[in-house]
DNA sequence: CTAGCCTTGATT
DNA sequence: AATCAAGGCTAG
């Protein structure tokens, strides 16, 4: 396998292809691009397209159509406002910091592509996708970028059902014994509401994050959790796979600098779906469960995996006052809530406290890898074949997650149940969120045809 | 018009 | 003083 270094993306400018010359506008692009976009703005040209409004846009033929280029311009995110009106040379913008933060953060990615090379992990995951992504940068299909238009066969989404059947067999690592010395008591149908009650009196002093032990003394990481750990994705393939993607689709991703790009939100939370499913499909018990079972697992816990995808994002990855995009981008907190509709703001706001209630219980990589588990494994879900096993695999994972948490903090049981907690918020969050979406889908404010509107159909058949 | 190179000037 | 993203200039 020889080497190709997958950073070239990077380098090219997202209008033609042509090589960078610096931050021109707001993002990174060419001279003859950037030099296009002052002339334009400055002097209000008016384009009009001889063709379709479809014509391709690379460094050859960059100069044939300047309005479908102007187009490209504004579509993969050159910003009018930073043309100055008063022509006034030199300083800097405010786009300055935005500049910044991108500079750091391909820094950031750099290091851990580097980091990465010399410990190269396999993944099973990515290996045995049956879903084949094509990363090649087909240009000039989709010129306007409509998120609208009628999906090719490239950028639909495949249907939840299409995902699921597994070719891999199973071999069984593990024994479904039930020696549960211990159970989280479920007195209503919610696994995670149901804590409030049996240990309220244990968790009524408030958690010291003190109490987590440092890394100094190696905690004991069970088994189990190990197993999970392995199942769990790694986030720069994430990104990689969706900024391709994202590429693929001609929807310029640096667009969602914009917060009102709701369309593209939707486009990027479809994306992480599949990556759920094919998640799930390859992952330690769930894919010797029944296709019919696992659809269920699925279709119910879909957002709460969604939503605890971005929140864990947040906590591992991101910092304050800004939300951590899997492609990478950082969008300012107050921007999203300023621009969104009143129940967006509103989500968006518990969101952010569920983060930093997580964020001050320092839950790391290995918990909400498990965390995962316990969401997908859910033994309420109706109508189960095999509901024994279902139960069984979730009281494992309480109980290799108990052991864990044991290992790494003094107050346990106080950590653990504000964990628990947390996860009952997720679940009410989750249930919002499904009930938003569903909205806009209805207003068909929403890109249709993919996986999520299947999702939010599901439930409501 | 295009696009490569030049000048400018606030920020660091 | 260095940086670097604005605007300016000018052959082709």
């Amino acid at each position: 396998m020889e080497y190709r270094p997958d950073v070239g993306l990077e380098d090219l400018c997202p209008v033609c292809g042509d090589k960078v010359s610096g931050y021109h506008y707001g993002l990174l692009t060419c001279e003859s691009c950037k030099g296009f976009f002052k002339r334009t703005v400055q002097n209000s040209k008016k384009y009009t397209c001889v063709e379709n409004q479809q014509c391709r846009i690379d460094q050859t033929q960059r100069r044939r159509c300047p309005f479908c280029r102007f187009q490209k311009c504004l579509r993969v995110g050159m910003r009018l406002e930073a043309v100055r009106a008063d022509r006034m040379r030199g300083g800097r913008n405010k786009f300055g910091l935005m500049y910044k933060h991108d500079r750091a953060l391909k820094q950031r990615e750099r290091a851990l592509i580097q980091a990465r090379r010399f410990r190269p992990e396999r993944n099973p995951i990515w290996a045995s996708s049956t879903h084949q992504r094509h990363m090649a940068f087909t240009d000039g299909l989709h010129p306007t970028a409509n998120l609208h238009s009628t999906p090719t066969t490239t950028d639909k989404s495949p249907s939840l059902s299409s995902l699921l059947p597994s070719n891999s067999p199973f071999v069984p690592q593990y024994q479904f014994a039930f020696p549960s010395n211990w159970t989280i008591k479920s007195e209503h149908n919610n696994n995670w509401a149901s804590s409030t009650g049996s240990t309220a009196g244990i968790c009524t002093d408030s958690y010291d994050p003190s109490s987590r032990c440092s890394s100094a003394q190696d905690p004991v990481i069970p088994q189990l959790v190990l197993e999970f750990l392995h199942c769990d994705p790694d986030e720069l393939q994430l990104r990689n796979k969706i900024t391709a993607h994202l590429q693929q689709e001609q929807t310029g991703w640096e667009r969602y600098r914009d917060p009102e790009t709701f369309n593209l939100m939707c486009v990027i939370a479809d994306q992480m779906l599949c990556l759920i499913v094919e998640w799930a499909r390859t992952s330690i018990f769930f894919k010797q469960l029944k296709v019919s079972d696992q659809m269920k697992l699925l279709h119910h816990c879909w957002s709460e995996l969604l939503l605890l995808d971005i929140i864990s994002r947040q906590i591992l990855y991101g910092k304050e006052g800004s939300l951590l995009l899997v492609t990478g981008e950082e969008v300012e907190l107050s921007d999203i809530v300023f621009h969104a509709d009143p129940a967006l703001a509103n989500l968006t706001q518990r969101g952010q406290k569920l983060v930093e209630k997580l964020h001050i219980l320092k839950v790391d990589r290995q918990e909400f890898a498990c965390i995962k588990f316990l969401i997908l494994f859910n033994p309420d879900v109706k109508e189960l074949e095999e509901h024994g096993l279902i139960e069984s695999v979730q009281e494992q994972i309480q109980r290799a997650l108990l052991e864990y948490t044991l290992s790494t903090s003094s107050q346990y049981l106080s950590r653990f149940t504000h964990l628990l907690l947390c996860l009952s918020e997720l679940r009410s969050l989750s249930i919002l969120t499904e009930d938003y979406l569903y909205w806009r889908h209805l207003n068909a404010e929403m890109p249709c045809n993919n996986l999520l509107s299947e999702m939010l159909h599901a439930k409501r058949a």
